[in-house]
DNA sequence: TTGAAAGCGCTAACAC
DNA sequence: GTGTTAGCGCTTTCAA
């Protein structure tokens, strides 16, 4: 192990006592500036660090934000939370604060383990991620006072605003995606969703249509909702194409349908269609820009995931330092939107 | 704030001593049943939990183990650090630890880093990943005595065995594949590999090699060494191709540049080859079963990420708990070396 | 501006 | 088998 050096062994050689030296580290602006000077130097030269453990005993604080790590579902949008997970850990550090991380397999155990984290680590703030309707996370969270931030919009009415977060226009971004098909020369463009209900879903349908019908488009019929796998956006996408021989591009609600899209579009049993209109592609779009993505040359909407993380940090530790309590910012709660940006590639 | 509630609180409930409650928690067999039983029925009752920070001044740990997370480099291979790092913190979990993230920019700023976190935090231990030759890292912590584990062998000769260890046989996985390309009538199989020199990339070469000879075939020139870039391993893969007709099959030594060579594989340009051999497309197989593999139906090599997770929990927790120190496990560390598993997709 | 004393919640010794 | 005492390293009164 390291050598331990307190602060004692700190006031010792910088020949002051040991409250000085806590002055000098916490409110230095007590401190007259010679005498911080010399502690700080020995401070630095012995290499001495608070100890977390003995500062939280006193002032309740560990430092800590803890933040629930999933297994990646399908796969391929997996790594978005990864990456917001690496920003996170970054900006955090760069604030003081350390990831503390959990497992849970819904949001009962989640919860659980809420209880079991602030009554043993005590983590002074959460980040929430795939926050929904009627989110007991939340709730719970808000009941007990404890801070914390999500990254997603409280999509239930009932939450609404009443704590701070972050999140990413899904509506903004599908509606580039839309306008950049309308520009290349598509006009019936589909969409392939998730079953109505998924606010971050619905979110993103609804930019498609707006955009289509502001071009004069009727939205009606030209989109299919299924689950979130590769096969069933294949499916999907096969269906519309069928059903509407006049589709010539897709806009979809993720990577994984986008990709399941494009197999269908580049499939032999579309080769007929080169009649119809040579030159003119299916086009496809997707959401999350994943490694998939860059990897089957697919054009995608790419999130902001560092800014969203760093924001989140922001937030929290304006709870967390600020004069605000938890109660206080809930009665307005600050909240980041960033738009996502769409990254072309061959698909469109 | 969840009301705090301390061992004194469930004492005084209990109509026993501190000391008593202490006691069945830490050493209950110490404690009369009877009275064992009342003490953990308050504990229940009062939701009780023991709190860390005081805890640890006094026992001096922390519960914490640190691990680095890194931003996915080519992003196609990052999701297998993250099924890592997910399989670590339910492991950490169910061994009574909580994983701690951190964030460094290569091996210096990692040391660094290791200082601060022992200074502030104190983990009890690190869990290392992405070792390679004469890695400083490994040779810091045990030079201070950290207990530690590191997913990845020891590679440099000189640190070889110093330390516990869990690792995944690369070679052996390469021949698992050479093999099943070999019994599905391919001869001559080339491999997409990295430069010389990364322990990792070196391992897998070798089980090709070694199992190609094996069968008969001389693996001189069918090897080619690129960086790990889907764009590489196409480029890699033509050029494997054209200069050596009778490939029918590629060995690669990541999803990435397995990618890339399917690309190759599936080009137009190879149109030509319909004569050479109609029905036997060339065969690709991946390294690391990404999701990207998935996605584009890539025969690829699984590595059992969950089990590597918590033999490296495991592994932490002997030295941790046990009897011997980290010097003591160095004299004869203990390691742990899984097979990885053969996807098997359209591709192969 | 600096120093002395108290105590956060817990557990390792030791006494009973 | 159970209770008492002390102290981990720090910060927060309060006094000098």
């Amino acid at each position: 192990m390291a050598d331990k050096v307190t602060i004692a062994d700190v006031a010792r050689v910088a020949g002051v006592s040991r409250q000085t030296v806590s002055n000098v580290l916490n409110t230095p602006e007590v401190v007259r500036e010679e005498t911080r000077q010399r502690v700080l130097d020995v401070v630095g030269e012995l290499g001495y660090r608070v100890n977390r453990a003995a500062r939280q005993m006193r002032t309740g604080r560990s430092q800590l934000i803890a933040i629930r790590i999933d297994p990646d579902r399908d796969g391929i949008n997996g790594s978005v939370l990864d990456r917001f997970l690496h920003g996170l850990t970054d900006a955090a550090a760069r604030s003081g604060y350390r990831i503390l991380l959990y497992t849970a397999d819904d949001d009962r155990s989640e919860v659980a383990t809420f209880e079991d984290l602030l009554g043993a680590y005590e983590p002074d703030g959460f980040v929430l991620t795939g926050t929904h309707h009627r989110d007991p996370r939340a709730s719970w969270l808000l009941d007990k006072g404890v801070p914390f931030v999500t990254f997603g919009r409280p999509w239930g009415e009932e939450a609404a605003a009443r704590h701070p977060w972050v999140d990413v226009d899904g509506s903004a971004g599908t509606a580039v995606a839309t306008r950049h098909l309308l520009d290349a020369g598509h006009a019936r463009i589909g969409f392939l969703g998730w079953p109505a209900g998924s606010g971050v879903g619905d979110d993103r349908r609804e930019g498609w249509a707006r955009t289509l019908a502001e071009a004069g488009v009727d939205p009606t019929g030209l989109s299919r909702a299924t689950s979130d796998a590769v096969a069933d956006g294949e499916a999907a996408a096969r269906d519309l194409i069928d059903s509407d021989p006049g589709v010539t591009a897709l806009v979809c609600v993720s990577d994984s349908l986008a990709v399941g899209a494009l197999h269908a579009a580049r499939s032999p049993g579309l080769a007929w269609r080169e009649d119809t209109r040579p030159e003119l592609p299916i086009a496809v779009i997707g959401f999350d820009d994943t490694p998939v993505a860059r990897a089957v040359g697919l054009t995608s909407l790419s999130q902001p995931l560092k800014e969203a993380a760093a924001s989140c940090v922001t937030l929290l530790a304006r709870i967390l330092e600020g004069t605000e309590t938890a109660r206080a910012s809930a009665a307005s709660p600050a909240h980041v939107l960033l738009e996502p940006s769409l990254v072309v590639r061959q698909s469109a």
